[in-house]
DNA sequence: TCACTTTATCGTATATTTACGATAAACGAT
DNA sequence: ATCGTTTATCGTAAATATACGATAAAGTGA
């Protein structure tokens, strides 16, 4: 019988994959990089550049939004999103050290026991 | 009126969106960190240390073979699952080049156009 | 005030994800 | 052959994600 389970996922795992969440969408990739290449940022210059509804683009931006890694400044009538070089920084560390760690596990190949 | 739609997403914001998908999930995450850490990596001994029943933990290890990172050596009546190292080798790269282009990128903060 | 522009939200439809119990399949051991 | 172990799959339920048209909200400018 398995013993008990009763391990809960850690606040870091939860946030990981939280951020993993936020980028797994193609469009919510590509929109990151044109907002960090891109010398504007409005909502409707995204939508022309995007294969998406205006109605779909302001869901991803909701999503991105979400897990902090853009934010948008009300400019009249249209609004300038841009990243967040703090939440940035901060998702770039942690996906780095989840994988320089998992490289690092010493149990990266199958040890199958053959008989 | 805005231009013509017809920009489509390229195969490598498609892959890495899927990768991202792959780890989206505080499970996943979880997964990948313990076989790359513990000596012995049967689907049972996940089970124990995840506070999900066994019928999910195999779906979420369908999902990490899915994208590649994981393959699993069967083993008389067991499973032995392991880290794919190619896949976490090219996983890690792909997002530090996504990142790494993030960072460099010359519009992260808001340039609000006040007037 | 009245259009016009821009973006968020609502309503809705469809698809996918997550979770679990039950069962099947595959093997080892007796 | 039968039993116990281990894991995948099936069936199903509930939640979430994705997409879009329509509409609301908020500001600009005439």
């Amino acid at each position: 019988m398995p013993t008990a389970k009763t391990q809960n996922f850690t606040d870091d795992e939860i946030l990981l994959a939280d951020f993993a969440k936020a980028l797994s969408h193609p469009a919510r990739i590509k929109i990151m990089k044109i907002l960090s290449e891109i010398n504007a940022c409005m909502c409707g210059e995204l939508v022309t550049l995007l294969p998406l509804a205006q109605a779909t683009v302001s869901q991803h931006l909701k999503e991105l939004k979400r897990v902090g890694l853009i934010s948008g400044d009300i400019d009249g009538p249209k609004v300038c999103y841009c990243v967040n070089v703090t939440a940035l920084q901060k998702v770039t560390k942690d996906f780095q050290n989840y994988f320089t760690k998992l490289n690092e596990g010493d149990n990266l190949s199958c040890k199958t026991k053959k008989k």
